[in-house]
DNA sequence: TCGCGCATGTAAACAGTTACATGATTAC
DNA sequence: GTAATCATGTAACTGTTTACATGCGCGA
């Protein structure tokens, strides 16, 4: 019964051993470009993963009241892993703020409603500028099989969504402003 | 302090008014393509909106042990919406199970993965298919100000984002498969 | 009269965020 | 010495899902 993100601190640590600091460090910045979690989900987690023997540690001595653990994949929780990944995603309801706002866009003052898709518009053309140069960065993409195939093809994914979002922007600003005021 | 969920259902009950019943069918389907949320959700909030003032009923004899009541914005309602409609959306964290899936991938097997693959990129070639038929359906873009604007905006959105994910999985799948078995 | 759709609600469990709490190590 | 970073954890709250619970109205 473990959770997705649980499978998320697997993946992560089929990678390598990781503290639930660095764990977590990893975390704050989106894993794979689309999953995330706190300090606090990252401890807890790890206390069941590690009561279901998906992992393990070694305490060292190290900082703060509690020093410091190294946490490692199992062979158990390396076979969960595998057999995770391939398993179809149970379908999550999409939930996105600005498609709802978009939604009741027709009540909204035109001014304010462009200067919203303009600022969206930034943001993402900027995310998207990021992610060319990590695409640039990488020289095509890794053989499947290599644990950088991983990180380029959620890149190309992060890429597509980008774009397919700048363009939206660049459609609603074109309706907004087409249609005067 | 009204949640995003209160303000989703003020932009159903703006089209309109409604009974908590056809609040909920209307968002059993995402609302606007990417908003939903469950019945028992949406008579809780509705009890929030009402205390706020945001919404009012008129109970009418009907089916159940507590009679029928049809909601719908009162003027404070309708101008919090409006208010909230062009206000920056919080980044809410992505989360997509199937992209951190992709990102372990590589420890797969390369027939399961293909199999995912190819059965994500048939139903995402099918909602296409389908909102291709709804954008077909409109005869081209309501202008801003008509509350179909709404719809064929969020729409447009679904096409792209859709657009995107057939393009990603069959990228997948080319990679996939070029790495032989 | 039997079953389905309409219609309302509560309760428990799970997931995620934010705030609280502690304290060692390291670099300036 | 003092501040930033490393490092672990708990508690309270919010949001979401799933299960439980009731019962009218209508059509076959």
């Amino acid at each position: 019964m473990t959770s997705t993100l649980g499978f998320a601190i697997l993946a992560v640590l089929a990678r390598g051993e990781r503290t639930g600091y660095d764990l977590a460090a990893a975390m704050r910045t989106p894993v794979g470009y689309f999953w995330t979690a706190g300090h606090s989900q990252i401890h807890a987690e790890l206390q069941k993963l590690r009561a279901d023997g998906l992992v393990g540690f070694e305490a060292e001595h190290g900082p703060g009241p509690q020093g410091k653990k190294v946490y490692h994949l199992t062979a158990d929780g390396l076979a969960a892993l595998r057999a995770w990944v391939t398993e179809p995603p149970r379908a999550r309801p999409e939930r996105d703020e600005l498609v709802l706002k978009t939604y009741a866009s027709w009540l909204a003052e035109p001014g304010l409603l462009r200067r919203l898709f303009a600022d969206q518009l930034a943001m993402h053309e900027e995310r998207l500028a990021g992610y060319e140069r990590e695409e640039a960065a990488f020289g095509g993409p890794p053989p499947p099989g290599d644990p950088r195939f991983g990180n380029y093809a959620t890149l190309w994914c992060g890429l597509g969504y980008e774009r397919h979002r700048v363009e939206w922007c660049r459609w609603m600003l074109e309706r907004l402003s087409s249609a005067g005021a």
